[in-house]
DNA sequence: TGATATCTAAACCATATGGTTGAATATCAG
DNA sequence: CTGATATTCAACCATATGGTTTAGATATCA
């Protein structure tokens, strides 16, 4: 109906909306980590951590192999990616180095086959 | 405590995370609107539009001037920006036309003196 | 003045969210 | 088998969210 109506966005804008899930993405950044690990750096039962993994889980941000007793946990950029490309469209908006780039993509795909989408 | 605590996204992502408040944004990216323009396409009261409006306000992702007994909104990309800086971070965990860019910024920062932060 | 238009405020509702605790499920180590 | 470790599940709670409706508050028009 509207428009710009990606399932996933809505998913990983929430998930993003979180300080403690945005900090646990940072973590992953950095490799795979244990849902206990994840959970360490918080003032929060490992519970409450389990849920947060499982929401960044749901967005597609995070994936899981269970090894053993331990849950590893580890980034999945696509998501990220597919989220961030929703604001390529606003980029034009600002004017900082992002510009720049812009036209460079802009330039770039001028002279490639299309891609997907704009 | 955690780091990656900027009290702004968190506003921010949960604003974006809204369908109707995505393409109330895209809307807006054409030029300022009325709320009772921005409500129009949703099937959805007007007071419930009116408060999605509120919402992206509060995020700082747009700002409202009365004119009259029209209220006119109009897109803040600042926060837009600030929000898709986040995600520059994990840029280089995708490799699409991102990286390029990734790159091209970055041997230009190697020129210039530094922006602000990482 | 009075009617209409634009919008917010307030009260309400169902459901989601972010947290807790306590119990259940697996796994690993003796 | 026993016990400790790693994690989830289930129930619960307070508060937030996304929506409604009804009732203002202003502003414009006639």
């Amino acid at each position: 109906m509207v428009e710009y109506q990606s399932p996933h966005l809505d998913a990983v804008f929430h998930a993003l909306s979180d300080p403690t899930r945005r900090a646990m993405l940072h973590r992953l950044s950095a490799g795979k980590h244990s849902v206990s690990q994840l959970a360490e750096p918080f003032d929060m039962s490992l519970a409450g951590a389990s849920k947060h993994v499982k929401v960044l889980e749901a967005a597609g941000l995070v994936s899981r192999h269970v090894e053993g007793r331990t849950h590893y946990c580890r980034l999945e950029a696509a998501r990220l990616a597919e989220a961030q490309a929703w604001f390529r469209y606003y980029e034009r908006f600002w004017s900082d180095r992002l510009d720049a780039l812009q036209n460079i993509l802009e330039a770039e795909d001028r002279q490639k086959p299309p891609a997907e989408k704009g």
